[in-house]
DNA sequence: TGCTGTCTTAGAGTTAGTCCAAATTCCATC
DNA sequence: GATGGAATTTGGACTAACTCTAAGACAGCA
């Protein structure tokens, strides 16, 4: 059985065409896509896929913990598979998302914070990809 | 010369009525208002005043350093007066957004970020204000 | 093969925000 | 105090992201 069918039965999700193409791009993508974007790019080899089943998809995926929507950029949310914790680091002038590994940062609590019930902690860090390449 | 009033000018923005009356309001507000929001506030003293105008006047200000906007909650953009560093708790239940001061929370920087030219540090915090009150 | 519920779809609707071109207001100079 | 060019405001058209709707296609089982 394909891997993507195989996630989508664990998750109690019926495994349809569909969803398949779209979790076959958007399950393992390291690029932090748009709806938008998922619905190009899932387009290329299912090119009769309707926006709204994109979209349905998506939050249904979001809502069977499959992936996570990210709130990070001007006025549309991008999904993200990896669900272990992470950073982001994102590109203001290409608007590229990248990861930041978990033990990059340590973030402490310095101070109490009283009444406050967290349930996540997010670290978004901008700014541009230097000019300088790594390696030299 | 009243204080926003002062402001403005200080920022090189011609105070008309207009601006003076949305500074009046976001310059101040600890709410991190919406742009609706803001429309939905002044407009109670000053009921004329078009949807375009609070609009182009938010951006004036973000753009003047007066205000910050800040990407936090879906769809929408909050604007928020204060310029210092500091941190950002989003009620998941009401949507509230409320002011972290800055050494609540350290963060340390364990490993480098090669290539990346890092411009601002965002830490959101996301949960529930708890049903206990602060004060036994 | 037919029945029933699930899934997909096109297109309409909604919301946040920008753009536009006309009307108003501002203000420096006379 | 008039006047003319520049800045500002305005309503409404437009756009982009996303949701909703209702009809049709499809899947799993009898
Ligand atoms: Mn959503
Ligand atoms: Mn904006
Ligand atoms: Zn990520
Ligand atoms: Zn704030």
């Amino acid at each position: 059985m394909e891997r993507v069918t195989k996630l989508l039965r664990e998750h109690h999700i019926q495994p349809s065409a569909q969803r398949v193409a779209v979790g076959g791009y958007v399950l393992f993508t390291e690029e932090h896509p748009s709806a938008e974007q998922v619905w190009e790019r899932v387009k290329e080899n299912f090119p009769w896929l309707s926006r709204a089943t994109v979209y349905n998809t998506l939050n249904l995926f979001v809502k069977k913990g499959l992936i996570r929507e990210l709130i990070i950029t001007e006025g549309k949310s991008v999904f993200d598979p990896r669900l272990d914790p992470h950073h982001h680091f994102v590109d203001e002038e290409s608007g590229d998302i990248l990861d930041i590994p978990f033990d990059t940062l340590e973030v402490r609590r310095l101070k109490d914070l009283p009444g406050l019930d967290i349930h996540e902690t997010q670290v978004i860090i901008r700014g541009r990809r230097s000019a300088a390449p790594a390696g030299v």
